[in-house]
DNA sequence: AAGTGCTTTTGGATTGATCCAAAAATAGAG
DNA sequence: CTCTATTTTTGGATCAATCCAAAAGCACTT
């Protein structure tokens, strides 16, 4: 009768050992072993060694889940992407991958593919897991009004990359603005004073962004030549246009990309048409994927550190986290333009210098 | 006094709605709603109805943790991939996360860099959170007897595109060995009798079926010429490689790549050796990414699914949850070529038919 | 009216940790 | 050798669900 009560060997996973079976072998309470798995400064040093000798002597596994029932964290954080076969979102969350882990979270992902509802089903499940905290690209034609209500479930969100809602709220993104001034900047310098920007996604905040960009630095220049092409985001997108764009009179002379997969495909058309990239029509790209380096010609692209805004954003929601009342913090990393071989001055002038203007 | 107990408004998150609370606004008992959550059919149709009206009107957020604490599942996944910024397994998690969302699961996601140690950490993690299973990717130089580990945990895990330890375990993937015979098939009836093979990470199983599809692939069809390259798998050995292989002599005429990766390293090797790829050396890859069809030419290559088998892999995993003491599957997809611009008849032949060996 | 075989519903025990107020052990001062 | 102050340790209540055996309700017979 009392056998049966014995622990049997090689079936443990159906009895797991408890709290209660440490303090036993221990001689201690249950509170004690509780204090000592957290690390806790209360408990004087012979204990903890006592206790974590029976911990290891056990082989107990520490169960976070009912931990979490008691307590107030369940160190777990939900993220979601829109298109994580996209080599920027792996590159991001690799990011908050490495800065997680660090601090002993563990992370949910989700892919939105760009659906709300999806992306709404997701978040509901991830409260219903009661995670500490959302990490959110916010998907397309994403209600505003969805960043009040996580704030209303007490869940703190830190977008990333795009941003929905008013301000205040928390965020992690590249300054694309400035991102694309740059690219311009170093075009105009090279003497080119016909740009044209290539793609964008429909309406959100990282497009606008690069589109005030753009025409900011028209202004600043004082370039006539304004040339925006809406579309979509994909190589084949910049394949296409680029075609268009050159048949036209008069044709840009550079094209700066909304990321490098449209510049890719840009880059593609113009080979496509007997042109050149780089002599015929300079192209700069946005992200700087690890590709852009080993393109034909290396693409000259505006570097967004995909992997270091996933480890801020991580950093801002660990932060969030432990002060849910702090205030609201945007961090907005620097873009920096990778210079490589897929600009060159305009056909018609000389391997000229820095002063421009003499188109 | 009583006041202070009552439910303030627009502070829910302090106190939160349990089945409890529900029962009582219906009128049942907790056990009762629990059914009704559980979608229970002994539950009566008034009934269920009648909770299902007092879930709405409180608002009421069915608490996972709890129900994991007492129950047997907790409905969460671990996945284990070792490149998360490598397109391929961008695509492969965007199968898993679609399939397991249509059964209600969610998943946990690691990267683990190709480190065993970041690997056991998190595996470690995962049996913490008391996961359902784990789709693993293993990383290079994991201990084969970890599988065995996991089984004592009682965790069903699924390899994952590699595999390590002995049969039977569960496995999705594809059949490297056969989509290399394709390859070379496709090669030797364009009259190509030079064939080397570029590139293969060090011990694996998802490169020794490769390496055994080449061997194979010679021996079937009687061609002399060996020349197998071992390196990592990025575009830029492609690039290295194909430019020491070209300079020897004899040369070869064709090369099948690792990956698609390093078939577009090797493409932009030629020609910045003033070779073109498809003409004076053909170029297949593997994996068929979406890039493959834009590249300059367009990549012939084997596909191999990364969506499908990541679907596969989350379904097995499901199957194995439900079933634990089942029989181990192995869930092998059929590659398929996919014929484009990258691979024509050796330089010396004409345009010639499907009867190879004029070389 | 009692008996029979269903379908529904129920309360108490259970899961494994944390919280918290209070007790016990130890150190230091007079 | 007390008495206080500080450091450690503790047991009971709690978190929010599920499990399970038993009770209640209900429709039919007989």
């Amino acid at each position: 009768m009392s056998q049966d009560a014995a622990p049997r060997k090689g079936q443990r996973d159906t009895v797991s050992v408890t709290l209660q079976d440490i303090a036993a072998h221990a001689g201690v309470s249950r509170s004690t072993v509780s204090l000592v798995l957290r690390e806790s400064p209360l408990v004087a040093e012979r204990t903890r060694r006592k206790v974590q000798r029976s911990i290891k002597a056990l082989g107990y596994v520490y169960n976070r889940g009912a931990a979490a029932l008691r307590g107030s964290r369940t160190a777990t954080l939900g993220v979601v992407v829109y298109d994580i076969a996209n080599p920027f979102f792996g590159a991001m969350v690799a990011g908050i991958d490495a800065a997680l882990h660090r601090q002993g979270y563990v992370s949910f992902l989700a892919n939105s593919e760009d659906s709300p509802e999806r992306q709404q089903r997701f978040l509901e499940r991830m409260r219903e897991h009661r995670v500490d905290g959302i990490l959110l690209c916010p998907a397309e034609g994403t209600d505003p009004a969805l960043i009040a209500t996580l704030a209303d479930w007490g869940l703190p969100c830190i977008q990333v990359l795009r941003h929905v809602g008013e301000p205040p709220f928390d965020y992690a993104g590249t300054d694309f603005r400035q991102g694309v001034c740059q690219a311009m900047d170093h075009l105009v310098a090279l003497g080119h004073r016909r740009i044209a920007f290539l793609g964008g996604h429909r309406e959100h905040s990282a497009t606008r962004e690069r589109w005030q960009g753009y025409r900011e630095s028209l202004e600043r220049h004082g370039l006539d030549y304004q040339r925006l092409l809406r579309a979509t985001v994909t190589r084949r997108d910049g394949f296409t246009l680029i075609q268009q764009l050159m048949a036209e009179s008069p044709a840009p002379t550079a094209v700066v990309c909304h990321n490098d997969l449209v510049a890719f495909g840009a880059m593609l058309g113009l080979k496509r048409m007997g042109l050149t990239p780089g002599v015929d029509c300079a192209v700069i790209g946005t992200d700087d994927l690890e590709e852009a380096a080993l393109g034909d010609p290396a693409l000259t692209s505006v570097a967004t550190h995909p992997y270091a805004i996933g480890e801020e954003a991580a950093r801002l929601a660990l932060r969030r986290i432990a002060d849910p009342a702090g205030a609201r913090e945007q961090v907005v990393l620097a873009p920096r333009l990778q210079v490589r071989d897929s600009c060159g001055a305009p056909a018609s002038s000389g391997p000229a210098a820095s002063s421009g203007g003499h188109y």
